[in-house]
DNA sequence: TTCATATGTAAATATCTTGTTACTTATGGG
DNA sequence: CCCATAAGTAACAAGATATTTACATATGAA
């Protein structure tokens, strides 16, 4: 079958001939680059960068792998493009929290919540960090979109903890830093392990009941890590 | 060229002739699948499942792609066979702690400090189980070994709290896999993303200096969640 | 309209990769 | 010793795979 008999099956025909010819695709760059990010991001979360093919890349974004090596100049390019956006995606939602006005035990439970709610919801976001870790950090270590948008990244959680310190609900001496990490893991390595951790404790991690489990168990054990 | 021929070029005959001639390996089926399994074990760890080459594997086992199809099968059986290993050796290493005549809370701080150790001396226990989950715990969902070896995985730790709460140290109420997960997340979580971590944090994380704070966060956390 | 160029398609290429096959050699039991 | 068999080697086959090339078509500016 060739491509253009590929996409005859969704569309029909504008017009000019009777029988299912090929439709040409509407030029569009922007949208065809967005695809094939969409597709990539799910091809390299579900397979890693080294076990994700260009071919099915470019056939899930109904586009082809010319444009990839067009738009992104090669499988390793797209990758770090994808990894880019990725933590730009995540970035930005923490940056809509908006904890400043509220009570900082609230605040930091809220955020403890956010982030693992948002792996909960984003699965590709740890798969693809993961990947790139294999790779040792390769193709992050030299991106000016990341440095970037990581800039002041422990900004937020030590203003609540200097706040939280005031008010005396925090003990004093906390390092943002190794908090930030912490919230992360506990969230984090319970979702990235959760099938081998599944078989290993004889239970479904991902059941309902196991993840409010989790949540419930990783907000409480922050606030007692913070707690005065 | 023969097949015979083809091996004649680096090597000459045994005894026959003078000059250096080959040695042939002296046959040993354990110590050839030793080596096979301990050259999987880092290209697996190393690439992952997918990255990961047979030809590498065999080429740095001293061996041949042959012997691996001989014993193991497949990749995948072999890759089985190396989280099996992997796997079984944290476990026993787990076992020769003899926390029961420790004070709990001794106890506990030291088997936090084991699981840090343990995955800074065994870097690709990391990222094995990484790989295997990207796969969705597919070679292990049917393994009896890690089955086998993984029951009562929790059987120290519960000890270790009923220990606690019954002298007054530990709080009470506290689920055992939650915190065991924990445990391991603190410490897992940091190294996994030691790369993109010291990107987006701008620091070295594997320094020495860092991996002290970073245990001694850990060892802090761990206790201020369990203490009454 | 005309034409340069941005966008898109199909196929080729060169290299890799897993798993197999045909073959060689060491080992140990009879 | 003799020989069946376990252990080991090199080359091959079939199918993938990343990237390139040759070509086609839509678009918009002149």
């Amino acid at each position: 079958m060739t491509q253009a008999e590929s996409r005859e099956g969704t569309d029909s025909l504008p017009g000019t001939s009777p029988e299912a010819t090929r439709i040409p695709r509407k030029r569009d760059a922007e949208a065809t680059q967005k695809r094939i990010l969409s597709s990539a991001k799910h091809e390299f979360a579900m397979s890693g960068l080294g076990g994700a093919r260009v071919d099915v890349i470019a056939e899930k974004a109904e586009a082809n792998k010319r444009m990839i090596y067009h738009y992104f100049g090669s499988k390793e390019a797209l990758f770090t493009k994808v990894l880019e956006e990725a933590y730009g995606d995540l970035y930005e939602a923490e940056r809509k929290l908006k904890l400043d006005h509220l009570e900082p035990k609230v605040a930091l439970e809220r955020f403890v919540r956010f982030t693992w709610n948002y792996y909960l919801e984003n699965p590709d976001f740890i798969t693809l960090v993961n990947s790139e870790n294999l790779h040792k950090g390769v193709h992050l270590e030299s991106s000016d979109v990341l440095k970037s948008v990581s800039k002041n990244r422990l900004h937020m959680l030590e203003n609540l903890l200097v706040r939280g310190q005031k008010s005396g609900v925090f003990r004093s001496g906390i390092d943002a830093m190794q908090l930030h990490i912490s919230i992360a893991a506990l969230g984090y390595y319970y979702l990235t392990n959760r099938y081998t951790g599944s078989i290993v404790f004889r239970c479904d991690l991902m059941a309902p009941e196991m993840l409010k489990k989790r949540i419930e168990f990783n907000v409480d054990s922050i606030i007692r890590i913070v707690s005065a």
